[in-house]
RNA sequence: GCGCCCUUCGUCUAUCGGUUAGGACGACAGCCUUUCACGUUGUAAAGACGGGUUCGACUCCCGUAGGGCGCGCCA
């Protein structure tokens, strides 16, 4: 019986949980789950300086949202250290590491020079075979890692393939610093391997550090885990993701009112692809996952298409639970959490009944809310002459629109109200037309024109219609 | 500078030596709808470049160009 598959998402708290992150999450998650096995969250706390609590708070909270579950506790590396010291210690007793004395001044000095002779920077090892003995009392020495100066380092990669790195160019990496203090790539290797992570899954950018710590594996005598390094996510610019475009948290897709299953399934297909298949369900991402289906290159972050997907999803969500999510989703944008409070039994019947005709055309979240508006606008409204003015003197008609919101407030029916209004509007020779711009204004509640109830109001009155009708008509 | 990696429509991608190079988003055009949206039909749109290998290359090899990542007492 083969041992069970363990996954482990591991975020260094210092921002929030940005895109790429949330992708491998995503394939971490999806993985242990095909393979029946488990997903572990670590945080990487160790440099204290820059994690913080809020930062722990906002990536547990998006992988929340995103559906992302992990299994046991989450572990902290920062309580570990002392776990980190032990190995360190071990590798020195084992001749695997030594002592530095070097200076961080001459460490900078080292890299201008070789920056400057245009030659690789690398630490030189100066201390690699030289005497303890003659270290200056005055520095605190850190560790390095003995890394083999000949031969190759080879990473097995799920997803890359067999990468090969010259031993040559990697260089003897500080693994405890002078304050004793372990650094990232020991406490990776040490949590990993005592978390009995079977499977690695992350952003390409940790290559090279694959290697390395493949090094210290094999010098501890471990087993080194099966390794997956997933393609980096660029903007739609194509350069690295910045504040401008991609590199917000998993909140602010929230925020912009996108579904988690869409973004799951978005994110899914970036980079990774099964066939021509483009939407599917998470359940069926989890059948179908597996490493050989992920691509090499970056992949830029399209919003027009996550869009359209969301818009799919949206579309296809069961009335009810599409308004949980909407419930859910309101505290997250400005204005939202005045609306939620309004919403008591009698309105929530009223939205799900409007639910229907609503979602037909809302991309996001965002949108579905704006045009609800209509739903929450204090009746009656002032119907002054310059409304007036407005609902004659409009643009194009939003008739289905108008159906659509009659049916879920009153006890018309859609297409009963469509005949009514189309009949009242013949009789009278106004072109229907002209009541879209208020009419959509009114939905929307972004203008001070009359509402949907005022319009139908109007429409109800024959004596007012005609006077509409006949300044429509010169 | 050194190392590793990447390169198919504008974008995400399929193709695992033999295809009219397929799908999706976006774009454009039509249909449906007395609006919008949805839906639907169609059109334009791609193998970076140069060499090989092969009966045959998008696919394999080499080179060039372009791009990405890494080279911290950060993770």
């Amino acid at each position: 019986m083969s041992s069970p598959i363990v996954t482990r998402f591991a975020p260094s708290p210092t921002g929030f949980l940005h895109i790429g992150g949330a992708r491998t999450a995503l394939f971490n998650w999806v993985y242990a789950k095909s393979k029946g096995g488990q997903m572990r969250l670590r945080i990487e706390d160790t440099d204290r300086e820059r994690s913080s609590t809020a930062a722990v708070a906002a990536i547990l909270d998006g992988l929340t949202w995103l559906g992302l579950t992990w299994d046991g506790e989450v572990v902290s590396q920062n309580a570990r250290v002392q776990r980190h010291r032990d190995v360190a210690q071990e590798l020195l007793a084992r001749g695997k590491a030594y002592y530095c004395y070097c200076s961080p001044q001459e460490l900078e000095a080292m890299r201008a020079k070789a920056e400057a002779e245009k030659r690789p920077i690398r630490y030189d090892g100066t201390w690699r075979d030289r005497d303890p003995a003659t270290a200056p009392a005055d520095v605190k020495p850190v560790i390095r890692f003995k890394s083999p100066q000949t031969g190759e380092t080879v990473v097995d990669d799920q997803a890359q393939g067999r990468v090969v790195i010259p031993n040559k160019d990697l260089d003897d990496l500080i693994i405890l610093r002078s304050d004793g203090n372990p650094t990232y790539n020991l406490s990776v290797v040490v949590d990993d391997h005592d978390m009995a992570v079977t499977h690695i899954v992350r952003g390409v950018d940790h290559l090279t550090n694959a290697a390395r710590q493949t090094q210290i594996y094999l010098a501890m005598g471990w087993t080194v885990p099966s390794m997956t390094h997933v393609p980096l996510i660029h903007g739609p610019d194509g350069a690295k993701l910045s504040k401008r475009h991609g590199a917000l948290g998993v909140e602010a897709y929230r925020a912009m009112g996108y579904l988690p299953a869409a973004l799951r399934n978005y994110l899914a297909r970036l980079g990774w692809s099964h066939g021509d298949d483009e939407i599917f369900a998470t359940s069926q991402l989890v059948e179908w996952f597996d490493f050989d289906g992920i691509g090499k290159s970056a992949a830029r972050f399209d919003f027009a298409k996550l869009e359209n997907l969301n818009g799919h999803y949206i579309r296809h969500t069961p009335d009810a639970e599409l308004l949980d999510h909407w419930l859910a989703f309101l505290p997250h944008i400005e204005g939202g959490s005045e609306r939620l409070v309004r919403i008591d039994n009698a309105m929530n019947t009223k939205l799900l009944k409007a639910m229907p005709g609503l979602k037909e055309r809302a991309k996001t979240l965002v949108e579905l809310n704006a045009s609800a508006a209509y739903l929450f606008v204090k009746r009656p409204l002032a119907m002054d002459d310059k409304a007036r003015q407005i609902l004659v003197d409009g643009g194009k008609a939003e008739l289905s629109d108008l159906a659509t919101v009659l049916g879920g407030v009153a006890d018309w029916t859609a297409s009963s109200l469509e005949t009514a209004v189309k009949a009242k509007a013949e009789a009278s020779g106004i072109k229907l037309s002209k009541y879209a711009q208020p009419l959509r204004a009114a939905l929307t509640g972004t203008s001070t024109s009359p509402g949907i109830f005022d319009v139908l109001e109007v429409l109800g009155r024959e004596e007012s219609l005609a006077r509409i009708g006949d300044q429509a008509r010169t």
